[in-house]
DNA sequence: TTTATCACCGTTATAATGTTACATTTTTTA
DNA sequence: TAAAAAATGTAACATTATAACGGTGATAAA
């Protein structure tokens, strides 16, 4: 991770449909119940705090946070939260970094496209369907049954431009 | 990774620019020498251990590997062949997998998109630059200066649709 | 020719990330 | 309520990656 530089306007995400943890978390519920499955409480505490931290959030950084309230944590404690997350699209890993965040449009992804700032380490979610399509398009014309897919950008944000 | 199985014909490759070994080596040669780089014997051992696996392969399988003639080795041994080898494009990383592949096409990349099997394992690289030119454009909307971009996509290849 | 520098490599240790396996508890289902 | 399934606790371990420091050999500068 680069170092620290604390960005709050990095970007713009006015257009984001989870704007704070509490609408993040209400979503969640929403969708959990509507699938039928358990946002148990590690589950939701697990989601909270990678929505808390306004950037990528690795596993053993969650742990820590996590092990203040409920001592008994341990590793296992949080991959499985996060397996969950990931599985029910409310979280994203980050391959680059191996770290995670909160998806901005749970059950409604084409095409999450991941914008990282190599200067302030924040990230943004951007979603496009034309450009999955185009991936899908292309990989079907080679005989490849597509199943999930990672775009990953790293670069600038438009605040540490300047 | 998922279970072994051997599918030499998983894909066609009739397009790639290097066949094999031998290809990939006078290619790296070649570049390293327009660079004014050093490809030292590790870094070339690297290489060719890297086009010898024809499946991604991970930098501790590598260090088995080049322990059986270089006792000595170690991982750092391992990893600064593998930044220098990335750095000037003649390896891939897969983020999904920790894993390395040879590029196929070193020193004239638009967009290396990588397909994964999710069945035998093997991967292709596709070169477009339509869709990173996509990217280029949508992230340059929001202000964004791209600087490196990774896509990786998961599925089934046609081998093994069967 | 000495001395400084630099890139590369050897070596040891350790950090960071992720998984296995099995026991226990809680929740759901029959 | 009893059986089954899902979730969690717990300890140990596996895998991936980096830090730190010293040595070596080539090249450049004094």
């Amino acid at each position: 991770m680069p170092p620290e530089k604390d960005n709050p306007r990095a970007w713009d995400k006015s257009h984001y449909h989870l704007a704070c943890v509490e609408d993040a978390v209400a979503k969640a519920h929403q969708i959990c119940s509507e699938k039928g499955v358990r946002l148990t409480p590690t589950r939701l505490r697990i989601l909270e705090l990678i929505w808390r931290s306004h950037k990528p959030i690795g596993a053993y950084a969650l742990l820590d946070e996590i092990k203040l309230e409920h001592k008994s944590a341990a590793p296992p404690t949080v991959y499985r939260a996060l397996d969950f997350l990931i599985e029910h699209g409310l979280v994203h890993r980050i391959q680059s970094l191996n770290a995670f965040v909160g998806c901005n449009d749970p059950g409604h992804v084409y095409s999450g496209i991941i914008l990282i700032c190599n200067d302030c380490g924040d990230v943004l979610e951007m979603d496009d369907a034309k450009i999955s399509e185009t991936i899908a398009l292309y990989t079907n014309n080679l005989g490849f049954q597509l199943s999930s897919q990672s775009i990953e950008a790293n670069g600038t944000c438009p605040g540490c431009r300047g």
